[in-house]
DNA sequence: AAGCTTGTCGAAAACGTTTAGTGTATAAAT
DNA sequence: ATTTATACACTAAACGTTTTCGACAAGCTT
C-alpha cells in the first residue's frame, strides 16, 4: 500500500506537507505541490477513503432507501430509473451510493442504525411506505434527507408533477369527447391522492359527474389485479368509454381484459396509463400516457441533497416539482368526429 | 458519538476489553462481556465501520460493475434482477454493495482505482463488454472477483445455462413440427455464442438444414431493431414458420411486425423469446420463452464471492451453471396436428 | 536595528478501532 | 512452598489521514 507516508519519504518532506499539497492548501509552495503531485501519480497513490472518512467525518457516500410494496426490488421500473438518474448525478459530484437495508451482518438493525454504521453523508428515500415507523425515524433524523414523491416534512423533497400530469391527461381525454372515464387508482399514497384529486377536478371542471362505480381501487405494477378490475368495469350496466390504469405496466392487464372480450383498442374502448416507460411506446397501439421525467427527478434529488450536505442550501425549502409530459399515443378514440 | 471509549468509561474497563467483549474474544470474562454488551445497547453504540475497516482492511463492501451496451443503467431488466438477487444474499451475509464507476469526484479514475479507493472486499462483474481493457484490468487484479455470464478466466464465474436453455427451446419448437426456424440473435458475446451454438446443434440433430438467411444479427433489448429484422424475415421468398427473438423485450418488436402485416400469433407465425421476464407472461398470448433464474444467479454469485473473500473456497474453480426453465407459453403453433 | 508580516514547512494529536504484548491475580500441580 | 498454568484485564502501538499550532527564514516597514 502506497500511502502519503511513502510519498513523504520519496519527496523528503513530512506527511503533513504531502497531505496539504494533495489537498491544495495554500501554505505549501507551488514547487513542492508539483513534486508531491507528480510522485503521487508515479507511485500510483490513491487516498484511503476510510482513513479520510475517519478523520473528516465525510464518507462521500449517500444512503438510498427503497422498499416497494411489491418487493420487486431493483426491478421496479420507476424507481430503477429514478435511482439511475440519481446515481449518475451523485457520481458526477464524487459520491457513491449505498443501499440501506435492515439485516446487515446477521444481527439486524434499523434503517437509521445502518446509516449511522456506514456514516453516510445523506439519505434519499423513494418508493417506500412513508407511514412506516422505521422510515419516519430516518426522515426525522439528523441526517440530510431528500425524499421523492413525498412531502409534508421539513426536508428536501422532489416530486413528480402528478397534479398537472393527471389534469392534462384527463383534459385530453375529455377533449376527445369522453364523458364516461373510469380510473383504476394505485396503492394509496400521496401520489395516488394527487392524481385522484386532479382526476376529480378535471371532470368537475368539465361539468362531468364523478361516478363512484368508475373509481376503483387497484394496485400499482400489477397487471393481474388490473385485468380483473377492468373486466368488472366492462361488465357494468353502463360501462365507461375510457379506462385509466394505475400505470403503464398495469395497463397490460387492461389491454388483456379488453381483448379477451373481443373488443379492440381504441375503437371499442379507450385506455390510458401513467409513467411513459419505454414499453408503453413500443406497444401497438402506442399507449396514451404521461411520461414522468424520472432522470430529472433523480438528478434533482441528488443535486439538492448534495447541496444540502455541503450546506450550500438550507431547509426547509419548497418541494421541487418536476414536470411530466403528456404522450398522446393512439389509445384514445376521438368521439367528437362521429 | 458514542464509541467504545464511552462504553469503557461507563463500565470502568479499558477500551481493549470493550473491543474484545463486543467481538466475543475468549480472554474476557463472561460477566464483563455481559456488562459491556448491555451498556453498549443502552448507550445505542454502533461500531464505526471506517475505523474498523482502517484497522482490519475489511470494509464489508462489494463493488458491482455493470455497464450495458444500451446504457440503460439500472433499467436493464436482466441485470436489475440479477443484482437484486445478489444484493439480498450479500446483505444477509453482512455486505453492502457499491457501484463501480469511472468518474468519481470529478477527477476520473479507472474501475480498478475506484475499487482500491473504496477498498472493496470483492468485485462482481456482469453485463459489461468483457473485451474492454478497463474491465480486464479488474478481472486480472488481486481483488476477489466473480463474473456473471463470462468464463475463460481463473476467477469465479456464474453463468446462465444458455446451452441447455436454447437447446430445449429449439427442440420444443421442432417437436411442434417446425422446420423453418429463424433466429435473430443479440449482441455478440459468450451468451450469444452459446445460444447460437445450441440452436445450430439442435437443428442439425433433427436433420434440419441451417439456413443463413434465417440467422440474422440483431440487438438485445431493442424492439425497434427487432421489428425491422422481423419484417425482413417475413418478406423472404420462403419465410420461416417460427422466429426466435433475442430476448423477451425485443420480442415486442417481433409481435409488432407480425401484427402490422395483419398476421396473427401463433396461427400464422410462431415466435419465441428468451429471459422469461414478468412481462412475457402477462402478454396475450403468453410468450414461449426460457426463463433465466436471475435470483439464483445473483445469489450464487454473492455466496461464492463471499466464500472466496473469506477464503473458504479457492480459485480456480469450475463455473457455476444455473439452469433455466422452458416456459411453453402459447406462441408456438402445433403443426403436427394438421 | 528592531519589529512585523508573509511564506513555507514539520511535529504531534486526533479520528475509533483492533491486537500484540504484558502484567496480575487466582487456581492447580508438583 | 514453590512452580506452573489459567483467566482476565490493561497499555500501547498501529491503521492512513487531516489539521492545529508552532518554528523558522526572508523580506518589509518603521
Amino acid at each position: 500500500m502506497v500511502s502519503i507516508k511513502t510519498i513523504a519519504a520519496a519527496c523528503g518532506v513530512s506527511i503533513a506537507t504531502v497531505s496539504k499539497a494533495l489537498n491544495d492548501h495554500n501554505d505549501v509552495s507551488e514547487a513542492t505541490k508539483q513534486l508531491v503531485r507528480e510522485t503521487a501519480k508515479e507511485l500510483g497513490y490513491l487516498p484511503n477513503s476510510q482513513a479520510r472518512a475517519l478523520k473528516t467525518n465525510k464518507t462521500f457516500n449517500i444512503g438510498v432507501l427503497f422498499v416497494d410494496k411489491a418487493e420487486s426490488g431493483l426491478t421496479h421500473n420507476y424507481f430503477a430509473s429514478v435511482l439511475d438518474g440519481f446515481k449518475v448525478e451523485a457520481e458526477k459530484m464524487g459520491y457513491d451510493i449505498t443501499f440501506i437495508s435492515k439485516n446487515l451482518d446477521s444481527f439486524s438493525m434499523t434503517y437509521l442504525e445502518h446509516c449511522k454504521y456506514r456514516n453516510v453523508d445523506g439519505i434519499v428515500i423513494a418508493c417506500v411506505d412513508f407511514s412506516q415507523p422505521d422510515v419516519l425515524e430516518l426522515i426525522n433524523s439528523d441526517f440530510p434527507v431528500a425524499t421523492v414523491d413525498f412531502t409534508g416534512h421539513e426536508k428536501i423533497s422532489v416530486v413528480s408533477d402528478n397534479i398537472n400530469g393527471m389534469r392534462e391527461l384527463v383534459e385530453y381525454i375529455i377533449s376527445k369527447g369522453h364523458k364516461k372515464i373510469a380510473y383504476i387508482y394505485g396503492d394509496l399514497s400521496e401520489v395516488t391522492a394527487n392524481r385522484m384529486d386532479s382526476y376529480k377536478k378535471a371532470l368537475s371542471a368539465a361539468g362531468i359527474e364523478i361516478r363512484e362505480d368508475y373509481l376503483v381501487e387497484g394496485k400499482f405494477h400489477d397487471p393481474v389485479s388490473t385485468e380483473e378490475l377492468t373486466k368488472k368495469l366492462l361488465s357494468l350496466p353502463d360501462p365507461p368509454t375510457c379506462i385509466i390504469a394505475p400505470d403503464d405496466f398495469s395497463a397490460i392487464g387492461t389491454i388483456n381484459a379488453i381483448e379477451s372480450k373481443g373488443l379492440s383498442i381504441p375503437n371499442d374502448i379507450s385506455i390510458a396509463g401513467y409513467d411513459g416507460i419505454y414499453l408503453s411506446q413500443v406497444l401497438k397501439p402506442k399507449l396514451t400516457t404521461v411520461r414522468q421525467d424520472t432522470k430529472t427527478i433523480g438528478k434533482e434529488a441528488a443535486s439538492l441533497l448534495i447541496n444540502l450536505i455541503k450546506k450550500q442550501i438550507k431547509c426547509p425549502c419548497p418541494p421541487k416539482i418536476v414536470k411530466g409530459e403528456l404522450l398522446k399515443g393512439e389509445t384514445i378514440k376521438d368521439l367528437t368526429k362521429e
